[in-house]
DNA sequence: TAAGTTGTTCGGGG
DNA sequence: CCCCCGAACAACTT
């Protein structure tokens, strides 16, 4: 379920319960006590990245789904809820979802300024981050929720396809032009990603995401885990560049001689 | 059927 | 103090 634009969803179905009262709350989600919930009137519900952010008056609940997360409204799965809600006529039930407390106010929790689905997404932040650390491989940098809140595995794969970039690529080594666009692609496939989730056509329309064949070039993807996150690239050897060190000693050399 | 998966946190070791 | 890495978590799909 759970990258930013799947939480934007998420956050405009459970807007019918905003100004609603829990009259009964409970869950296994550990360090979090349900029984805080009972008697709360819910006064907004926001997202931040992955997560769903749930506000009271005078604190707010963080949900995060991880991995393999789900939610019913109305309805009940088969397990026990980790976090489930009761209201006058309707329930909400998350499932394998990490629940906590936050009692600073949501403002200063949560930078929004971090958060690809924020209009306050600060892609000069994003830029200036990454560059603190130069070594690191773009496939890493692009799934760190500190600089791209939201942006998961699926984002990564098809923003490094869109923009024809290898994901061992250092960033030191990446054009400015370049990283400018990869960030500004992040912005614009998240919201392709929300329009094509909300019609439940997604799967469709990716492009590199657990394709087999390159759609650009018809040779097949190559699938490897790379990076320090190790978690599955698909990309096209052919039509993405690799940015590594070599091809920069190359611009120092001809920098030199002109 | 067993492997694969849109993810994060924690703790130990270096 | 930092970084790295593996384990743990837990359920659905193919």
């Amino acid at each position: 379920m759970p990258e930013g634009p799947s939480l934007v969803i998420l956050k405009e179905k459970l807007q019918p319960f905003v100004g609603q009262k829990i009259i009964m709350a409970d869950g296994y989600a550990k360090g979090f006590d349900p029984a805080v919930l009972i008697d709360q009137t819910i006064s907004d519900i926001r997202t931040w990245g992955k997560n769903l952010i749930i506000i009271f008056r005078g604190f707010s609940v963080r949900v995060h789904l991880g991995l393999f997360g789900s939610y019913k409204i109305n309805h009940r799965g088969k397990n026990r809820a980790s976090l489930f809600l009761q209201f006058e006529e309707d329930e909400l039930n998350f499932y394998i979802a990490h629940v906590k407390l936050i009692t600073d106010p949501p403002q200063q929790a949560f930078d929004w300024t971090t958060d690809v689905m924020n209009k306050g997404f600060d892609a000069k932040k994003a830029r200036e981050k990454l560059m603190l650390k130069p070594e690191r491989l773009i496939c890493d940098a692009l799934i760190d929720q500190r600089i791209f809140a939201g942006s998961g595995n699926i984002v990564k794969n098809e923003v490094l396809f869109r923009t024809r970039v290898h994901p061992e690529s250092k960033i030191a080594f990446i054009p400015t032009r370049k990283l400018n666009e990869l960030i500004s692609e992040v912005v614009v496939f998240c919201k392709d990603f929300y329009e094509w989730r909300k019609a439940e056509t997604l799967r469709q329309h990716l492009e590199a995401h657990e394709k087999q064949i390159c759609p650009r070039n018809k040779i097949p993807f190559n699938k490897a885990d790379l990076g320090k996150t190790k978690r599955h690239c698909y990309y096209c050897s052919k039509c993405q560049k690799l940015y590594d060190e070599k091809k920069r000693a190359n611009i120092e050399m001809a920098t030199k001689l002109l």
